[in-house]
RNA sequence: GGGCGCGUAGCUCAGCUGGCUAGAGCGCAUCCCUUACAAGGAUGAGGCCGCAGGUUCGAGCCCUGCCGCGCCCA
């Protein structure tokens, strides 16, 4: 025999040996071999520009629980770990640093020095966040291990992109991007900082071409508000509101651009906000009903811009001075000129002076308002046009008709057989499901509404666009077959783009050497993590895994990404492999803290996981996140400071607690059980129906098997905890096993059969929550007790690969279970009255049942049980009628009456049973108005008012009861 | 502006298609170091279920409005 067990679970000394043994005997691995079903979850793949916080030990636990699960239920389970370049925000934290340690910026490298850079930064924090996954548990596939930017990943980009552009999806166009003209480089949305700032909104007249007569007057200007007046420079119209009252005279009237001179029109858009200097909406106060547009410097006159199909100018140099070299071309010979070199900021104050000075100047009034600034040189960023690459998303791919259909899909303007389609349909069909189901909501009108993907970025760190061009039109050069070609205008003249494929090194050198250049950007991050279900599993290759393991079965994620990232891995899966790449998305609820912030490094509230496993233990962590997962879209996690045993400081949460206070009670409960197995009789031998609290442990487990599963089933995580907790600790530790010590210290020899089976039971059904401690018990129990099923068969040698229980429903006894439940009243009632007696545990007290028939009989059947329980000597079963003596105190369950002999307090007895007959009398009450109700006695379903009227009776009696003993007190 | 979520015990949260006297964990109170576990055991206190209407025999749950908090999109 092997040495005892610690006292209290020490998860340090089991977790690092059981994961070592889990991976050294391949318990994770899957082989696509055909035999059995398949299971399989790619792992949302976590950024490689920082270590997992907590938000991704919940996203992973959840993960590892259905693998788990899934692999004990005896399916041909894959999960399919793997980690994102996620290409600017690393490239903009390896910038940081370099910027921080060595002051040098990314230009101050060549481009494959910097990758180079990059890459070594990758490798280490995959490294890192690799081994967080183990050590928090999660049971991947390790030997598959796939990055985005890989060999086999970036195959896989290179093909879909080939596909995309030879069916004519991908093109060339202009967009307005985040412009840092500091560093001259774009920005991502979420680089983005919104500050405010103390600006001024200018009031400026532009005169009408021709002064218009409205309601008897002679307008002759019309007066625009802005808050960036060097934009005036591009305007190309004025716009206002088809509502106002003013439109009918103005609208179609043109408008001479002070300065330039050019003409342009006024013209009607439902954007324009209607001026109301009373109003609550800022935009409203500050509004004069003309909003000049500028379609080439600001987003929302893009918009208006695209609406009406204005000209575009853009009157900025990249370096943010004015300039009439980027299409411009109306500045030679006008007064504008004058500004020409200036920067924005100068150009705002010289046009502002020009306009003052021209008596064009209406008002200046201060405005505090949101500019974005670059969160890098923390200038104002400025919205500039620039050509970027797309992918069509609402155009009918003719290819797929005959797979998907053709044709809008009802109510939208999505064609079925476009990559919006491709997504969309799956949705409405209902082969794609969300749980909760609300957020297929998001999921829809996203795609409903979906514009053109923009897929270049001005980066390095990335796939790089496998597109080369040369200027003017061209034919590809002789002997290159399977490309694609396209010819396109630009400002600058014809271009001709031609898409090469994957591996076809020879044919990208004879572009090179003919002239053809590669573009310098790279494709967003999200076009690779949309190839993620298939790219991983060898995708364009027709791998045995893509034949086993797609469509995968579930994706778990936050549901920030929905749009960005699930959508688009269903328009991919279907535009390559003809099917959605996974049937359900669970979304699960996002961490924040106690106050309902999110949790972040600057507000320094966030809580590492890997404090939290050494302190706690991984599987208390595991425990405590899958209790906190209910289908709310947040969870909330006080925070608190806790001091390490090294000193430092680190964030933990008492929530934490909770989990390693199971972790424990489990410990030691398998501890004293395996302490008992010592002559255990196999479980064949034994009756177990000879015995109530056998049967009644039994058909608990089977209903927590049945209950466990059905909370998987519907991932409901929550539920899941909720029952194995309360079977754990509720049932098995303070009932059966408490009941089992008293019989084995009686000399019965059953309990420790059933003790070992339930044991084993137990820890199969904890397995996917809390792995490591499961298996840790696992594996002493397969020395001490090998054999304990119904078979009586060598158990098997891992948890991790044992089968998951089945619920036998011939088990599963509820009127059983109701009996049970009797005898835990009378305990809990005798502890109650000792209790408040203030008899002390030593002491036994003797007791006296008044009970009759068949309740007599079972009482009397299981008077061990309730003396063991209850600290009770003698327990004697007496008719109805029994005179109890003066020192007993009274107390009912159900319809037996009891009485605890030796109770001399009488003070404490009078108020405990005051107490008691108040209760009653409210319950009584509420009943007796409820049936004295007409309506209710005639519309309420009869079984519904036949238990009310038991009840009723119940509690009439029980009332009678303690009345009397209080009566007898008195 | 559009969409979504939340408001239940001191705290964090359950509460399914409306039907027992609304539950859990933590915290709190009293007692107990009983040879599995004090990270434990026993017993208990603690709720205008945000507010106001409505539907219903019956509402924490359904409907309408309001108040407060949060998130996403534009």
């Amino acid at each position: 025999m092997t040495t005892e067990l610690a006292k209290t679970y020490d998860p340090k000394s089991v977790e690092e040996t059981i994961y070592l043994m889990w991976t050294e005997r391949g318990a994770f691995g899957a082989e696509p071999d055909g035999r059995g079903s398949s299971y399989c979850i790619v792992i949302p793949p976590p950024n490689v520009t920082d270590v997992l916080h907590l938000g991704h030990a919940l996203n992973n636990t959840l993960q590892d629980v259905l693998i788990r699960w899934k692999r004990m239920e005896g399916f041909n389970t894959l999960w399919m770990p793997g980690t994102d370049h996620a290409g600017i925000a690393t490239q903009t934290v390896v910038e940081k640093r370099i910027l921080a340690e060595e002051g040098k910026r990314r230009t101050d490298f060549p481009r494959d020095e910097f990758v180079r850079r990059v890459q070594a930064w990758k490798d280490e924090y995959e490294e890192r966040i690799l081994g967080q996954l183990k050590q928090i548990g999660c049971s991947c596939d390790w030997r598959r291990t796939r990055f985005t930017m890989d060999e086999v990943c970036a195959r896989a980009v290179r093909e879909m992109f080939f596909r995309l552009f030879a069916d004519g999806l991908i093109y060339r166009g202009k967009r307005l991007v985040n412009w840092d003209p500091a560093t001259q480089t774009v920005l991502a949305d979420d680089e983005v900082e919104h500050e405010q700032v103390h600006g001024h909104f200018y009031y400026m007249r532009y005169p009408l071409a021709e002064p218009v007569e409205i309601v008897g007057e002679t307008v002759e200007h019309v007066t625009v508000a802005t808050t960036r007046p060097e934009t005036m420079l591009g305007d190309t119209a004025v716009a206002m509101n088809p509502a106002d009252p003013r439109a009918a005279g103005l609208l179609g009237k043109m408008v001479r651009l002070p300065l330039v001179g050019r003409e342009i029109p006024i013209i009607a858009d439902e954007h324009v906000v209607l001026p109301n200097p009373d109003s609550d909406d800022e935009q409203a106060k500050f509004s004069t009903g003309f909003l000049k547009v500028t379609p080439a410097h600001d987003p929302n006159d893009w918009e208006i811009g695209r609406r009406h199909e204005l000209p575009v100018v853009n009157v900025l140099a990249p370096d943010g001075t004015i300039s009439d070299r980027h299409g411009w071309p109306d500045a030679a010979g006008t007064e504008a000129e004058q500004f020409l070199g200036m920067d924005r900021f100068e150009a705002r104050e010289a046009i502002v002076e020009w306009f003052r000075t021209e008596n064009l100047l209406a008002d200046v009034r201060e405005y505090v308002h949101q500019v974005g600034h670059s969160y890098r040189s923390h200038v104002p960023i400025e919205p500039y046009l620039s050509d970027q690459w797309y992918i069509a998303i609402k155009e009918p791919i003719d290819r797929l008709a005959e797979a998907f259909g053709t044709g809008n899909i009802e109510g939208t303007d999505v064609p079925v057989n476009s990559l919006a389609g491709l997504a969309l349909k799956p949705l409405l069909d209902k082969r794609l499901r969300f749980t909760p189901d609300r957020y297929a909501k998001t999921y829809q009108t996203w795609l409903e509404n979906l514009r053109d993907w923009p897929i270049s970025r001005q980066l390095w760190w990335g796939h790089r666009i496998p597109v080369w061009r040369k200027e003017g039109k061209h034919e590809p050069p002789a002997g290159i077959e399977a490309v694609g070609v396209r010819h396109a205008e630009t400002d600058t003249g014809k271009v001709t783009f031609v898409c090469l494929g994957p591996d076809n090194e020879e044919l990208e050198q004879q572009l090179a050497d003919s002239g053809w250049q590669q573009d310098e950007d790279v494709l967003d991050t999200w076009f690779s993590s949309a190839l993620w279900p298939f790219s991983t599993l060898g995708w364009p290759e027709e791998t045995p895994e893509l034949e086993t393991f797609y469509p995968g079965d579930v994706l778990v994620t936050a549901r920030e990404i929905i749009t960005l990232w699930v959508s688009r891995m269903v328009m991919m899966g279907q535009y390559a492999l003809g099917d959605i790449p996974f049937r359900d998305v669970f979304i699960h609820a996002m961490i924040q803290d106690g106050q309902g912030r999110k949790m972040s490094k600057s507000l320094g509230n966030g809580i590492d996981p890997l404090t939290i496993s050494d302190s706690h233990g991984a599987d208390a962590m595991r425990f405590t996140l899958v209790s906190m997962t209910t289908q709310t879209q947040d969870v909330r996690m006080p925070v608190e400071e806790m001091t390490l045993p090294d000193g430092r400081k680190a964030n933990t949460s008492p929530k934490f607690d909770q989990g390693r206070n199971f972790c424990n009670k489990l410990w030691n409960a398998a501890r004293f059980t395996m302490m008992n197995l010592s002559g255990a009789p196999p479980l064949s031998d034994i009756e177990p129906h000879a015995n109530i609290s056998d049967a009644w442990i039994l058909s608990r487990f089977h209903s927590a098997a049945r209950d466990a599963t059905r909370a998987l089933t519907g991932y409901r995580y929550n539920e899941l905890g909720e029952t194995l907790y309360h079977f754990m600790w509720d049932d098995f530790c303070d009932w059966y096993l408490e009941i089992a010590k008293a019989r084995i210290n009686s000399g019965e020899n059953a309990p420790r059969a059933v003790l070992a089976y339930v044991l084993d039971g137990l820890l199969r059904l904890l397995h996917p929550v809390v792995p490591f401690i499961t298996e840790a018990v696992w594996q002493r129990l397969n020395e001490v007790a090998p054999r304990r099923g119904p078979d009586n068969a060598t158990a098997e040698p891992m948890l991790v690969r044992a089968q998951w229980p089945r619920a036998d429903a011939a088990c599963i006894d509820p009127a059983l279970e109701q009996r049970f439940e009797t005898l835990r009243d009378l305990i809990r009632e005798v502890r109650n009255v000792r209790t408040q007696h203030n008899i002390p545990r030593s002491q036994s007290t003797d007791v006296v049942v008044e009970a009759q028939g068949r309740e007599a009989e079972f009482i009397a059947d299981n008077g061990a049980l309730i003396r063991s329980q209850a600290s009770v000597g003698e327990l004697s079963i007496q008719k109805p009628g029994y005179r109890p003596p003066a020192d007993a105190a009274a107390a009912t369950v159900g319809t037996v009456k009891l009485y605890v002999l030796g109770a001399v307090d009488r003070e404490a007895e009078l108020s405990r049973l005051s107490k008691e007959a108040d209760k009653l009398r409210k319950a009584i009450e509420s009943a007796e108005k409820k049936l004295s109700n007409e309506n209710f006695v005639q519309k309420a379903p009869a079984e519904v008012v036949r238990q009310q009227r038991d009840r009723l009776a119940e509690q009439k009696a029980q009332l009678a009861a303690v009345e009397d003993a209080m009566e007898k007190l008195r």
